[in-house]
DNA sequence: ACCTGAACACCGTTCAAGT
DNA sequence: ACCTGAACACCGTTCAAGT
């Protein structure tokens, strides 16, 4: 059941995802499915708990690093599974304390940052602009649309910037010079691992101005 | 039309901004609503507008400071203002581009980052990056809880701590010892501030990285 | 243990019609 | 110019009942 409304999400979009459209994708009564989860968001849960499983950290053990490579390795460990499912990323925020994976994950991360010397309340906040950052790369990526194909893409692509051509240059010189960049993402690794290293950058600059 | 949807969308979230809810706090019917906008997606538009419109970036030739401080003062008045609507922050990323008032705060916030010798690509990138943080430190804000009062908010804070309580000292030490930042916010000046810096000095050590 | 039928209280939206 | 009535195609959810 929360396989195929990954299935549907990935395919169609997190709106698709709707009680009744899943119990017809089944061929079953969307009552049926009541059976199977207590309500929605349970099941939302459940896809979010099914993305946080299958993210591999390894042991902290066998981690090798300074505590900044470290940590990247581990958002970017994060990062590839969000990536897999690019229209449930947004779940996940609200989600990664109640499954058992999302609080190894969420360990990790903490006693990394606490490692690193930053105190409890720091690295608190610092874990969830972590986690924020890797939803908003992927849930943003520019020119991803899910749940339309190839020409409605591209389709919706020219027609932003049409829009955007008519603009002033004089007024607008870095919109129009940027442009390209905000609507699509021809390098996405480049744009992943940007994400990655703005954030570890920030962080290791917050650790010295502390000390 | 737009006042109200925003201030119903203040005091019970965005989920309660409904044509029919809407309607009958206006005494009116829901079909009434369609004469001034075309549709809800519309609605929302005037919203993120609205928002953006109440943001005062100064004028270029009247900022001071180097690029970073001057694009840290752009990114703390853009967060003011969503800090004043936390509920409707998330409609900003897609819309900022569609108004005169978003494209003047994006022109800002592009111009100073090609200025500081960031390329038109990279420099796109770190916008939506820099929009997206900004939006994510408030609709995140640990211990937020849009229409819910003093109490409620008090109850789901307690009863998500109890949960991790339970959990293993020795399997979680840092996610206890930083619990109290993950669920409620009790220095918000310093959080916010903290988002800001974390986002400038990353930005400042791309740019070092890069030349 | 697993599913269905019937019903309820909601959505957004269209279209013709009223003043 | 501004609004209403009636209708349509959707939602999530409950509850009693079936096998």
């Amino acid at each position: 059941v929360v396989s195929s409304a990954l299935a549907l999400a990935d395919k169609e979009g997190l709106d698709a995802v709707t009680i009744r459209r899943l119990a017809a994708d089944l061929r079953v009564t969307p009552m049926a499915l009541y059976w199977h989860f207590e309500d929605k968001e349970r099941l939302l849960d459940g896809i979010a708990e099914r993305i946080l499983s299958s993210i591999d950290i390894g042991s902290p053990q066998q981690a090798t690093g300074v505590w900044h490579e470290q940590l990247a390795a581990v958002l970017s460990a994060l990062l590839e599974q969000l990536r897999a499912h690019p229209a449930v990323a947004e779940l996940i925020h609200t989600r990664i304390l109640l499954s058992e994976a999302g609080l190894q994950v969420t360990e990790r991360v903490l006693g990394l940052l606490q490692g690193a010397g930053f105190s409890p309340v720091m690295a608190g906040q610092l874990g969830v602009a972590a986690l924020s950052s890797m939803i908003q790369l992927v849930a943003n990526e520019p020119g991803l649309y899910v749940g339309a194909d190839q020409a409605e893409k591209e389709q919706a692509i020219r027609s932003k910037k049409a829009r955007l051509h008519e603009l002033s240059p004089q007024k607008y010189p870095a919109v129009l010079s940027s442009m390209d960049a905000l609507f699509d993402c021809d390098d996405t690794r480049n744009y992943f691992a940007m994400g990655v290293d703005l954030f570890i950058a920030g962080v290791r600059h917050l650790q010295s101005a502390a000390s």
